[in-house]
DNA sequence: TGTTAGCACTCTATTGGTTCGAGTGCTAAG
DNA sequence: CTTAGCACTCGAACCAATAGAGTGCTAACA
């Protein structure tokens, strides 16, 4: 195990390497206050830390930097949370000041803030829409042959689809269907949607309209595809200002991954709770094994939940991130259940 | 003015250049089919080129690169159209062939594709959307303070805001809003509604409900934000792509520019008809003095225009792009103007 | 026994010199 | 007007030498 001493090398080698992105060596780390020993006893040191496995050298002769072990123990015992500035904060806190109703406005903003204030990239997941309870349902008629389905849920999102109808439906058919849809499926969620729609309102669509299976046909398609993901990414360009990206290829297959949402599931840990961190090839993804990412989850009311992710390199501020991400969650716990919990 | 033998060297030294991105010599061209003469023969062709500006050297003794009136005149002059092939038409085609009705989702795919095909950055622009016209108001109570409201157009096109209401609001004045909304403002552009909406409902709101004052206000504030903007991108990353783009400190002002949808106006020619070639220091913006763009608009029926657009490298395929785009134009116009033309 | 000064050693990064090859411009002959 | 020939230029690649940062080890010291 690791003497008082060994762990406070390791702890300000890590910063330091995490501050200059340069390998740090004995004389510096003598240099700095806190530190008494002389160069000499930190290079003993320095060598029992490596050959323990918490460091690295690039060659030879180098400086150490942490190595994915040194970066987990450092994140798991050496982490002093640090107060989240003032400054950060009234950024922040900007986004409820202006009157965005929209949770998905607000998780959005909040998305390019955080980008902002890190300098990393953010993945914010928005709650689980298939969990949201519909309000009401609405079809509006287009042209002869079209006609577009809405849904409004009681977060007040709004999905909608443009589907087929037949030509010379009768119009009252299209309002005796709506209404048919309304008195049966208000209160249901998405996710339950699709399986109730044709238990529940398949038998009276027959009994009270004429052609309803064409019409029932496209409408239940319509609603099948769920399209609209709730995934909002802020700073996606910022990888590119981190000077430990300096590969073009390694650049383009991390973009590749995060750029259509379709990795989720492998770059988050969804569903856990609190805060989590994944360092190097912690991460499930070959493309993230140079990147951390952190995530904490947020709750809306007593159900809902979502998570709030900074991708960055392995030498990311863990501290700064850390104490950032609490703070967000909780900020966004609490403003997001305030504005939910009317309904 | 330049020879019939400049005008083939000059053709054949950018047609190659495009090909192979590397400065392109007297020798190599010698060899070339179609080129009869010797190596000292195009060498005093090229100084002559050179002379005339149509081509540089990148130093003393290296092969010639086109320049930008180069390449200007390449596209003007010397640009022979060439068929599109069969197996990209098939792919573009595919868009079509999904029952995929919403016009945004046509034009989004086709970004997609098109980014695909050419390995450059495409931008699709659809139709001003304040053009399209009101089919429906509604407004959905959420909770005791909140409601949503919706306004469907006739292109299918779903726009819906949040706003509050008075907490304790009575319901029918609310139906009895909607009525009047609807009874006023249907067939509406929504460039108009704002105005109309002050202009021919104010008054009979003030007649049929009580304190709509407050109702009123934030309903028309959530209005006012044209949030949803109609551009679509596909393969921002293929940048990454070409050799042309080393510089990671160019290629991030480049994907700045592109990020947000912001700079739209200055990327692209919005209004001209038909299409627009733009190189390299030919474009607005200082980030893209490297790049060129193609534009070609496109119509829906016999008022609505969009754009489709590739950005690449100066040294793009201008006469693939050219056939591809022109191709892409008509088949959107016919078939966004079918899709739409029932209305 | 733990700490430290001193020193030889290692490895990288940088610099300058050399060579190779592709390409040019010019001249003179065809 | 065209072309062969040749001297010249410049970048890329390679190599050796050097400086500098850092290490590991040894021996002296508290």
């Amino acid at each position: 195990m690791l003497t008082e001493r060994q762990l406070l090398i390791l702890k300000v080698t890590v910063d330091d390497y995490i501050q200059s992105a340069q390998p740090v060596g004995s004389n510096q780390l003598a240099k700095k206050p806190g530190i008494t020993s002389s160069s000499a006893t930190i290079r003993n040191e320095l060598a029992e830390l490596e050959g323990q496995g918490y460091l690295e050298k690039t060659h030879t002769s180098s400086g150490r930097i942490p190595s994915q072990k040194g970066y987990r123990y450092y994140v798991d015992h050496l982490l002093t949370p640090n107060p989240v500035p003032h400054q950060d904060i009234v950024q922040l806190r900007s986004v409820f000041e202006e009157k965005v109703n929209e949770t998905e406005e607000i998780i959005k903003r909040s998305a390019g803030i955080l980008s902002e204030l890190t300098n990393y990239t953010s993945i914010l997941l928005g709650p689980d829409i298939r969990r949201h309870i519909v309000k009401k349902l609405s079809i509006v008629p287009l042209s002869p042959g079209m006609a577009v389905a809405i849904i409004v849920t009681d977060s007040g999102h709004v999905e909608n689809r443009v589907f087929s109808i037949p030509v010379d439906m009768d119009p009252s058919d299209i309002e005796k269907m709506v209404n048919i849809l309304n008195d049966r499926l208000i209160g249901v969620s998405l996710h339950d949607l699709h399986r109730r729609l044709e238990q529940e309102t398949l038998a009276l669509l027959r009994q009270h309209i004429e052609r309803y299976g064409e019409l029932f046909r496209t409408f239940k398609q319509a609603l099948l595809l769920p399209r609209s993901d709730n995934v909002y990414y802020g700073g996606k360009l910022n990888i590119l200002k981190q000077p430990d990206f300096h590969d073009i290829q390694k650049i383009r297959e991390l973009m590749d991954v995060m750029e259509e949402g379709k990795h989720i599931p492998e770059i988050l840990p969804i569903g856990a709770q609190g805060l989590q961190i994944r360092i190097g090839s912690e991460n499930a993804l070959a493309a993230m094994e140079d990147c951390s990412v952190i995530t904490v989850s947020y709750e809306i009311g007593d159900e809902q939940t979502g998570s709030i992710a900074i991708v960055g390199p392995k030498r990311m501020d863990y501290r700064r991130i850390v104490s950032l991400l609490d703070y967000v969650s909780s900020d966004l716990s609490k403003e997001l259940t305030r504005l939910f919990q009317g309904k």
